[in-house]
DNA sequence: TTGACATATATCATTCTGATATATTTATTG
DNA sequence: CAATAAATATATCAGAATGATATATGTCAA
């Protein structure tokens, strides 16, 4: 899926900008994908140029100017189609897994050659860091709500806040009962 | 974790070409971290350069030259700082989750503006897969043998097998329960 | 008052991916 | 039986993405 079905998908729920968009991505949904600003901001420049969003300089008080952008017309029925293409292209790339790049579990993996408390404290940390996804999970709405914006509580939302929630805590079981057999 | 102290940390358990690396990481490790290849020649070359690595021709019959790239003392010493340090830096972090790209959650996200059947179509396809992964992990040594080389069984790879099976479990039967609830 | 942190946009060197090129052998299939 | 798909194997590269950095302003705590 590309960057910019990703944006104009986040912006079907409401006006924002490429920070708030940054800052969703970086709730819950950072458990499913994650964007940086280098590929927000330029995505979001072309997607203006190309008419698929509109964008409205917003003066604050006490803090920096922001550009709200809100997704035209045009913009959703291009958004459709791009979301269209992308499940087209997962069916057919028979590629149906994702993309995890766990430092996390490599450093585990490797752990024979790392000193036995670097272990634990790594093991300790992650623990303590799932716990406050979960945490996050259980007080926030489905997905995420920002600035003065809530994003819409839909049924996808709900589906993948409890998948989230409930692998997150498969794995947090797991590493506390299997902890000790590392490193024996 | 730079690609070459994993190149480093997989050729611990044995010599091995980039093609073999490669399928290391595609096998059941695919779930936790992945390289292309052009990633992985270049990282060798450069290992090879700097004398971390040695390099033995291997010409085969029926199947093209490989390329058996052999860790040395010099290796095994740097790769040991090289996972310090990756340890410090993720400590040092506070980024203690994974880097998560999910192509199949991000549609499921958005599957309000896709066609039910297509919808359907990807879950299915995905439970299929996943299914496929949970039958490679029970089948499997614990994490992969590959060519002539048997990777050892160690107490990380039972360790990160049985996390893998236990947190695709666990996504399986999330989604098969309540995936009627989608679309509602 | 100094430094850390949050809000906000933007750019860019480095890195990584995904596609492609090349070459050989085996297996399949119309 | 010939075509073609798939597996083995290395290598390169255009395009995409990351992670760091720059810039600017305001708050809050030590």
């Amino acid at each position: 899926m590309h960057t910019s079905t990703i944006c104009l998908g986040l912006l079907t729920t409401g006006p924002k900008s490429g920070y708030e968009i940054k800052q969703v991505l970086s709730g819950p949904l950072n458990q499913i994908m994650d964007l940086s600003y280098g590929t927000i901001y330029p995505s979001l420049g072309k997607l203006l140029s190309e008419s698929y969003v509109t964008c409205k300089q917003k003066t604050q008080e006490k803090k920096p100017d922001k550009k709200i952008y809100t997704i035209t017309k045009k913009g959703i029925s291009f958004f459709k189609n791009s979301l269209l293409e992308a499940g087209g292209e997962y069916l057919r790339s028979g590629n149906y897994g994702d993309q995890i790049k766990s430092e996390f579990l490599m450093l585990i993996l490797f752990s024979e050659f790392l000193p036995k408390d670097t272990t634990q404290l790594i093991i300790n940390e992650r623990l303590l860091f799932a716990k406050q996804i979960q945490a996050l999970l259980a007080y926030e709405g489905p997905i995420s709500n920002i600035g003065d914006h809530k994003m819409r509580a839909s049924n996808s939302g709900f589906f993948i806040r409890g998948l989230i929630s409930a692998v997150l805590d498969t794995g947090i079981k797991y590493i506390e009962k299997n902890r000790k057999k590392l490193g024996k």
